[in-house]
DNA sequence: CTTGTCTATAACCAGAAGGTTATGGAGAGT
DNA sequence: ACTCTCCATAACCTTCTGGTTATAGACAAG
C-alpha cells in the first residue's frame, strides 16, 4: 500500500466522530441527516467528515433521490490492518488478548 | 481500548516519517542523533515526532549516557489492530490477501 | 571547570483541521 | 412554478501540526 494512502486512513481513522461514522455505517447504510442526528454537530461538520473518509476510500456514496447514502468500503482498513501486522513479532505483552484477536480472525471463515 | 488512546495512537501513524521512525526503531533501538541521519529534517523535528510516538505508547526513552535511546513499544499497535479487527466481516474483496495476513498472523505461536 | 556532544525547549511561521453560520443548488411532490 | 427537504459549499474563526532557527541544559571527557 502507498505512503500516501495510509497517511489518508490513519489520517481518517484518528478523529473519534468518523471512527463512530464507520461503525454508524457498520450497521446500515445512512444518509447525512441520519448521521447528523447521531451527533451534537452541524450537517456541514458532517458532511466534512464524510469527504475525508471518501477520499481515504472508506466511504463510497450514492444519489437514492434527493438523498446520498454514504456506505462503508473497509477494504482500506484490511490494508492499514496488514501494515500493523508486520510488527505483530514486537507484540511482547501476555498473549491472552492476542488470541482473542486471533480467535475472532479465526471466525471469519 | 479508550478513544482519546485510538485517538493518539492513530493520530501518531497518520504522519509517514513517524511510521518510518517506528520502522527503524522495529530494527534497533536509537538514539536522536542517529533518527535525525535518516531523515533530511532537523533535529528538533524529530524529537517532537518522538514525543508524539511516546504519548501514543509507541516509544520508551531510557537514558544512555549523554544519549536518549528510543525503544519501539509496539504494544498500542496491537490495541489499533484489535480496533481494525471488528471490520473484518466488511472485507468484502476476494480472499488472496486476507488469507495472507491470516497466515501470519497465525504463524506467531 | 571548560569544552564538546547530544538533546530538549522556546519562539516563530505557514498551512491544515475541525468546527461554526449562512447560503445556494438539486430533486420530489403538490 | 413553488416549496420543502437534503445536502454541499463558501467564508470565517480558532486551534493544532509540522517544520524551522536559535538557544539552553545535561553529561562525559580532558
Amino acid at each position: 500500500m502507498e505512503d500516501d494512502q495510509l497517511d489518508l486512513v490513519f489520517g481518517a481513522l484518528a478523529d473519534r466522530t468518523r471512527r463512530a461514522i464507520l461503525a454508524g455505517l457498520a450497521r446500515a447504510d445512512a444518509n447525512v441527516a441520519d448521521l447528523t442526528a447521531m451527533f451534537t454537530m452541524s450537517q456541514p461538520a458532517i458532511s466534512k467528515h464524510l469527504k475525508v473518509l471518501e477520499a481515504a476510500g472508506l466511504v463510497s456514496r450514492t444519489r437514492q433521490g434527493t438523498m446520498r447514502l454514504s456506505h462503508l468500503e473497509a477494504e482500506p482498513l484490511r490494508d492499514a490492518t496488514g501494515w500493523l501486522a508486520d510488527y505483530r513479532t514486537y507484540w511482547t505483552e501476555s498473549y491472552e488478548r492476542l488470541d482473542e484477536l486471533l480467535d475472532s480472525l479465526d471466525s471469519l471463515d
